[in-house]
DNA sequence: ATTCATAATTGGAACGTTCCAAATTCGTCA
DNA sequence: TGACGAATTTGGAACGTTCCAATTATGAAT
């Protein structure tokens, strides 16, 4: 049953061509007549060839594989992420090799470093929490094009395609306050990421041009995760001053303080605001509907994998910073002041 | 800016010694004395060489490459399980070749064609709807070793491993049967799968033991994500005679039930028990915390990936079918917490 | 018939590694 | 000193492709 492997050669042979025609029929050169094309191409599904790539990029360094790794696979954002690259990478003929580094630094090491071993032609990562510019430097310097996702990393050198995290914490926090709310809480993420950063500038400039001081006791770090926006809530409540609006970190931890929330017998949309960032999939079907900033994951990851493509295809493309639009989707969960309203009004 | 490769001979030429002791060293050859083995290692560091895996895979034909092709990686059951591969597979010194076909048999079988091409070693596949033995069989007949996870296909000569679904569907209508359910429907998934035929057996099958009819009508289908979950309880709903508890296909299907539920008012573990099936990490935090089957979908990575690292190592191993174990994990979506401490504050 | 352009085809030399058989060095023992 | 075995080292020859320069076939125009 060991079938031992079956080259161009072969083909060749068989076909009655030389190997340097059935190289031209595989890469489908305009330069091979009609007739031995039609041959060659039946010979091949004759014996059952298999193209070896190892050997094309070999001969020619540059690979059809492209890289990506993520941080955190089992946060849903990424899975889709990733499936956003896949789909256009994969119709450019490409295929992703996919990494998971669950926020360690070493790992991410190994992989990037295998990932080089073979050959990608370019690398697409969203870095875990702590790399530096240094560490993808033997990337660039190899001229590897690499594009950041999701997490930027200052004078890397590299493009990057990060959310309007800034403005987008804006909208949702004038929201929240345009409902009426006063006390709002900042709730999870870790306190030393960039994107927290951003997303609490956006949330305390927002209290600022209303008037309203930006208590530091209103932020409330935790991991990104939904038992994190659990014990977020829990902390939240219990301040002397309760908050009755949140905007949470993610859309993971606004779940958490939604089952905090009910948990406590708060129903949230009803009895505290909540809004979330990221727009995944279960936002609108979620009961209640998530009210989230929209960053579409899936569509972030077609335009890394566009942008990623683009410059390997470019051979050298210079460093491009793309900072994707956001916008706040209203659904049910910041519902909170139209049901005081409506209460007020029944009174 | 373009540096071009460096190469073992380049290695070898300037640590003075002959591009086969270079690769001796690469390999960790025992054949090496220390003292050259430390030169050689200097001299690749201070050269910055990278090592070309593609030429290593050309000459001994093994790739340390692995493939894993999934369904839905959406689905956070799935992007569970490919973390759960990555973290075996990764530390076997393997790298793997993630792709998602999204449930559509065209793309799978691009995918696989392209893995093959890139000579993966082994290959563990969530096969798509429809998937025949015969679209495995190329694979087969080169001798590349395939382990089917989730999914299994009937006669295809491969290796799989799948969960308990009929003992698990079994033991999750029992309880629900011990709490004094007697109307008890089957939510969500598609009905022409193996996976739902598996479950939905050990659901009737726990019916009858009790003398329950398994009416056909409570039986309802949908897609099996949360989405499909909302209509899947909104139809039940509608049924003259409402069921008290449901079965669903999976965690994704119970969510959705639980917030078609609250849509209608109703509170899931109080007034509707509800089961899941996989046990995504989300089940446990979720309010309320929702009873599952707990497949574990990360170790059932692990150990597909384990399986597969087996069969890669023997050269040759023949197919085995394993059917994980799967147990009942009660928490309070089907009440029974609330029913306990009911019961106890009576006594 | 001859010439010439164009279309098609083709040998061989890479690409960067591993593997084999053979060669070299080294220490030890007679 | 010579011989011998073990420990190291080393030249090629693969592996399966692509690319280049060169060759051959084809057909039209003279």
């Amino acid at each position: 049953m060991v079938k031992e492997r079956v080259t161009v050669v072969d083909i060749a042979r068989a076909a009655g061509v030389s190997k340097s025609t059935v190289s031209l029929v595989l890469q489908g050169s305009s330069l091979v007549n009609e007739v031995t094309r039609a041959k060659v191409n039946a010979t091949i599904r004759e014996l059952g060839y298999v193209y070896n790539r190892s050997a094309a990029n070999l001969r020619q360094s540059k690979s059809k594989i492209i890289g990506i790794v993520v941080n955190d696979l089992t946060n849903s954002f990424f899975a889709e992420l990733a499936v956003g690259v896949d789909t256009v990478v994969q119709s450019a003929g490409f295929v992703q090799f996919l990494a998971n580094t669950s926020e360690k630094i070493e790992r991410q090491r190994e992989v990037v470093a295998s990932m080089r071993e073979h050959g990608v032609s370019g690398l697409i990562i969203s870095p875990a929490r702590g790399t530096e510019a240094a560490d993808l430097a033997p990337l660039v310097e190899s001229g590897i094009p690499v594009v950041l996702v999701v997490r930027d990393i200052a004078d890397a050198g590299v493009s990057s395609l990060t959310s309007d995290n800034h403005a987008g914490a804006m909208a949702a926090v004038r929201h929240l306050i345009d409902r009426g709310h006063r006390r709002i809480a900042f709730l999870g993420g870790f306190p030393d990421t960039a994107v927290f950063e951003a997303r609490m500038r956006g949330y305390r400039e927002a209290l600022l041009e209303a008037g309203l001081d930006a208590a530091d006791g209103l932020v409330i770090g935790s991991a990104p995760s939904r038992a994190g926006g659990v014990t977020a809530i829990e902390q939240a409540m219990m301040l002397s001053d309760r908050p009755t609006a949140a905007l949470c970190f993610n859309d993971a931890v606004a779940f958490g303080v939604c089952d905090g929330l009910r948990a406590r017998r708060l129903e949230p949309g009803a009895d505290f605001a909540v809004i979330g960032f990221d727009d995944v999939i279960e936002a609108k079907t979620a009961v209640p509907a998530l009210t989230t900033v929209s960053v579409d994951p899936q569509g972030m990851g077609q335009r890394a994998a566009e942008l990623l493509l683009k410059q390997i295809n470019a051979g050298r493309a210079e460093a491009e910073s793309i900072i994707g639009s956001v916008r706040l989707v209203v659904r049910q969960s910041c519902g909170a002041a139209i049901e005081r309203k409506t209460r007020e009004a029944l009174s």
